[in-house]
DNA sequence: TTGCAATAGTTTCGACTCGCTACTATTAAT
DNA sequence: ATTAATAGTAGCGAGTCGAAACTATTGCAA
């Protein structure tokens, strides 16, 4: 007979938010984890959507990202593009298809807009801190758009990446990237 | 190219602190379901151990909760009774071993008793009002311990329901259960 | 009391997730 | 020139998921 302490009731609460808003998922075309994988899809930049991106923001296997990612293709909501560089390496990007799927609102959406500004910000610290710290222990990666990150030169007009050195444009630096460290 | 938002950005939290806690599930005997309801069954009350009331409480359907419950049953490490008083219900008790499975310490745990006193109350605070939220769009039911129920009744040693009109042990006053109501 | 209707739980279906292992192609390092 | 690392995939077995069809009870009304 476990105790119910102030921690498991937090977890408790993660978890049934997630399935709050997985069990909305299911009523539109796609399963959460389709879903999570497009959306993921259409907010990361060029160098970051490929199959072993979308497992490490997703938390599972290349192999049943990879699934996942074909279940989408079928579905023609992304598209596959290898790249010329490296000949192992396969972009997916999001079709129209995909970007009108991704319209459907959320519940879960209204719900936290109904929060009063404060208590969003300290929510989204302290899931932040939380997530983090969840990473550290197996090294995964924490993502995040560039205009946030370390490698990131603010120039003239647009952006600048300092790692992959390569210029971004101002709706790129807006984008999650894989390589994406605190500053 | 949808906008990351603040409101996107918590929601992207959520779902990937549910994913990291259900990628540590993987790594014992019970996959995220299976651990997600023999936990609930570990805390639940008596009139709260139905398939149904699992079903309700991990926001899916009565049959995907009966599936899980067999596989649970298959591994020992729940038992069914069946009622006496109505002949269709059942009730799923914890056996020794189910007990000794949920003995694992998760990292979520870890990572949330790290957080200080009052950003954990906090978090719990906006989580519930998340989750609350969620739940009267589908009328689902809450959930939550007797002793904070408003059909609770402080006796002399134990405690009472006033709605089912039964006495609670200590113990049980503890425990979850699926009629519980705010004050 | 008979005759439904509601309830509790199960089964089956098809699509899919999930970790895993084994495998192919390519690129990098020694 | 090997060998090692990396990127992605196919196939496997167990299981989730909603939906629909089904059995067994229990409740309610005429």
């Amino acid at each position: 007979m476990s105790e119910t302490t102030e921690t498991q009731v937090i977890r408790d609460l993660i978890d049934r938010l997630a399935r709050l808003n997985a069990a909305e998922d299911w009523n539109g075309p796609l399963n959460p984890s389709q879903f999570a994988a497009l959306s993921y899809l259409a907010r990361a930049n060029r160098f970051s959507r490929a199959p072993s991106h979308v497992a490490d923001y997703l938390i599972t296997t290349r192999g049943t990202a990879s699934q996942t990612l074909k279940a989408l293709a079928r579905k023609d909501l992304i598209i596959e593009t290898r790249s010329e560089t490296d000949k192992r390496s396969i972009r997916y990007d999001v079709t129209r298809n995909g970007t009108d799927v991704l319209q459907d609102t959320s519940g879960l959406t209204d719900v936290i807009n109904d929060l009063d500004a404060d208590v969003s910000e300290a929510l989204a610290s302290s899931l932040k801190a939380l997530v983090l710290a969840m990473l550290q222990r197996r090294d995964g990666r924490p993502f995040g758009i560039c205009r946030t990150c370390k490698h990131y030169r603010n120039t003239d007009a647009d952006g600048f990446c300092q790692l992959l050195q390569v210029s971004l444009t101002k709706s790129e630096s807006a984008q999650i990237c894989h390589e994406h460290a605190e500053l």
